[in-house]
DNA sequence: TCATCACTTAGACAGTTGTCAAACTATCGT
DNA sequence: ACGATAGTTTGACAACTGTCTAAGTGATGA
């Protein structure tokens, strides 16, 4: 009996989401929106030593990649995380 | 009680992992690897278009960071899957 | 010993990527 | 309407990386 309905990743879904998690910056910036589960981009930006174009960039990089999702809240914009995405990639990589 | 005894990997050690496995032909490498357990070198170079040379540069990237181990053997080389590597970096990701 | 085989090293090149500053867009408060 | 705030886009640059060819190393077999 399966217990997880996690979707199932293409390689290149795979390939993109170790891509994304291959950077030092990008990886501490993920790591960060995960144990938030769901922050603001400023907060983020006050945690961690980076220009804003270059959280941006890094945010769309994990967005891109299903890790994340991005929504605009008046000024703001809310980072989420997708924990779904985060499962299927897991579940993939331990069948190896 | 915890049933596994695998190492701890350091924040670097797990970048590194997930570099290593972000290139397409790296990850497809790998995983011929893993599936074989142990393979010889030419087994991989008659089962991938590939240059010798870049293929050398890439088992040797997937040692650097501990998922594989080349011994010599006369003339050839023989290439194993470090599953407590493995079992190492999926530990430290499944945390997040 | 000599040619061949299996792989490595060195060097070069093209393409990619992370980074930032500067200009831009859009929203909020006054 | 205006200025401040939050984030994006653009353009540029340096650093890195995957790839190949060519030359080198070392073992094997005749």
């Amino acid at each position: 009996m399966k217990s997880k309905p996690t979707t199932v990743l293409s390689a290149r879904a795979v390939l993109a989401i170790s891509r994304a998690l291959s950077d030092p910056r990008r990886y501490e910036i993920f790591r960060h929106i995960a144990a938030e589960s769901c922050t603001a981009c400023s907060d983020l930006r006050s945690a961690l030593p980076i220009t804003a174009a270059t959280l941006s960039h890094h945010l769309k990089e994990l967005e891109s990649c299903g890790l994340i999702e991005l929504a605009r809240r008046g000024k703001f914009v809310d980072v989420t995380f997708c924990r779904s995405a985060w499962d299927a990639y897991l579940t993939e990589l331990k069948q190896i």
